[in-house]
DNA sequence: AAATTTTTCGGAAACGTTTCCGACGAACAC
DNA sequence: GTGTTCGTCGGAAACGTTTCCGAAAAATTT
């Protein structure tokens, strides 16, 4: 069954392939009535326009590709479907892509532009390592979200949406030292990550010294390379080993919710009480924290704003607008069961 | 910057275009000696193949599309991960395209077939109506992995990876009963959906009857509607309701994990203790459930056999091979603390 | 050494679109 | 009435590959 082409309902209507071109794409230069004649075939006849003959001839395309860092964390995952409907209502094609090792996105993203003649790049999650990755070999407008910029790299100009991760970091243990916790236990990146969990170890840092607590190393975990990162299952083992190490402390602070959930296994397992024996705090806000118990307290990221904005800088970016943003959102705060209060 | 081709690549070697593409595409009929220079100059520069340049030459892509029916859905999108593992593996083409309705899902399926020259399509999720679905008009091999086929509707042959929901379902009621549990609530899908819930619904009212237990309908409960299915948020609301009207029960089937972590929340709640005054049985067998207080008992369902599985059967139908499989593996029942034992 | 087969290669058509350019007629200005 | 502009359209080149076909070169057989 051949499959029918423009060609065909420009013979059936008898006009030119431009004509019917023109028709489809609702270019200027064709009177009103032969464009109806010409989409009613089409339709009649289940016209589908090729859209790699449509990218080949084109000069450009009107694909957008969201190159994720880790398809499978929760976090992202939930993303995909409002960057979906984002750039569906905007307009483009969509295409999502990711990427196993998190220095290799830019490189992946430069091969995509060539092979796919893409319009623009979002970049989700992972970090920017300027000197390391070729930003200025993108030949496209692209937008960095929530990809961590490490304070002690030079710094990117690139267009970016995120967090503050240092300053979140840092407010959620400041709220713990508030609460009267001082041995405060963190289960950060794997060692050596320099994603967003870097930024909160660093703002956790940054929240202990200025209220004049010591920094105790054995307090600090760091997920392991062995296991899937920000998963529970991680959590859970990093978790089990600190308590088994038999170094006390009142919080523990998780980099990221669903880590903490593993963490709350290993709590009970070893018959503590959540937040009477230890206080926990999470990070990122997904939907389930408000559900497990007790429910979290946590800094919630505004993931739909987040998608939003980075659409829209994209979306001017390949409008023409010349204009590097950065935008920092602010995180929320959620207090919840999960952190007791120790203040005598 | 303009894009170097292939054209380029055959100037600068002085050979032909045919034999740089044969070069580059393994092809036969070169020397060894011509293809390893071609293949030296064209990564020293950079050259990248166009796709939509390659579909359009070929007669046929190497593209196959996993069409899911819900991107958020934190069951499927751990699977992603997998199925891009599986498909590169085998050197196909990946596309991720996610649909709103179930119900277009063939429909947009055929569609990409002619805008993409696909392969081959994995549907993802969803149900099987064969009376309104297009499936003889699908003109690619494809397989349905994890769909649910309702056994009131004709039945389709095509082929088709999955668990058999209404035993499974079953099942993990009859383990409810063995209990000792006799007045069982049920958290389904949306109502009138022919989804997966529908079938462990089906096998729920199986396990009462055939232990000559009444169906009471006021225990039987549906997702919301205006809410995601299958989220935390809907078993929430549902199970809150529940408790409000006031009916005595003693065990809660919840036909998805996520689901019942929600009920647990309402639970909890209403000041009840899981599993001392309600029991609950889940369904999937995310990783999450191990993890939650208590850790839930459920049917996991093997997800990367599937997906393994799933891609066997359609790289083979790919090949030429003219069976429609239809594989229904099997599920396990993970026994955890969710679920007391009231047997006197 | 000639004839045949096999290997290696180049040219060109084909894929289905977009886009440029030119042509034609109608409407308008002078 | 002639020249100019404008709206509408068709033809053809171009996009970057693959693939078919035939030719040249090399290897093999006779």
């Amino acid at each position: 069954m051949k499959n029918i082409t423009i060609k065909d309902i420009a013979r059936i209507c008898k006009v030119g392939v431009s004509t019917v071109s023109r028709a489809i794409n609702n270019d200027s230069g064709i009177s009103e009535e032969t464009r109806e004649r010409i989409l009613e075939t089409a339709k009649k006849y289940h016209y589908v326009p090729n859209t790699s003959a449509r990218n080949l001839g084109a000069t450009e395309t009107n694909t957008v590709a969201v190159l994720v860092y880790s398809v499978t964390n929760i976090f992202f995952s939930a993303m995909y479907g409002m960057f979906q409907t984002q750039l569906e209502d905007r307009g483009y094609d969509y295409l999502l892509h990711s990427v196993k090792d998190t220095q290799d996105i830019v490189a992946e993203g430069i091969r995509l532009v060539k092979e796919k003649r893409l319009k623009g790049i979002i970049f989700l999650g992972g970090w920017i390592d300027p000197d390391k990755m070729r930003l200025d070999d993108i030949p496209v407008p692209y937008v960095f979200c929530t990809v961590y910029q490490d304070i002690d790299l030079p710094k990117s100009d690139s267009p970016s949406v995120g967090i503050d991760d240092v300053k979140e970091g840092r407010r959620i243990v400041e709220y713990l030292i508030k609460k009267g916790h001082e041995r405060i236990a963190i289960i950060a990146g794997v060692e050596g990550d320099r994603a967003t969990g870097a930024g909160r170890l660093k703002g956790y840092k940054q929240a202990l010294e200025a209220a004049g607590l010591p920094i105790d190393e054995r307090l600090i975990c760091h997920m392991k390379k062995n296991l899937e990162e920000f998963t529970a299952a991680n959590g859970y083992a990093v978790c089990k080993e600190l308590i088994e190490k038999g170094i006390d402390f009142t919080a523990l602070f998780c980099v990221s919710d669903l880590t903490a959930i593993g963490a709350y296994r290993a709590i009970y397992d070893s018959d503590r009480r959540i937040p009477e024996d230890i206080s926990v705090a999470g990070f990122d806000g997904i939907e389930l924290g408000e559900y497990i118990e007790p429910p979290i307290t946590t800094i919630r990221q505004p993931r739909d704003k987040m998608v939003v904005e980075t659409v829209r800088i994209l979306s001017e970016k390949i409008e023409g607008v010349d204009k590097n943003e950065q935008l920092v959102l602010k995180g929320k705060l959620l207090e919840r069961a999960s952190i007791a209060d120790i203040t005598k």
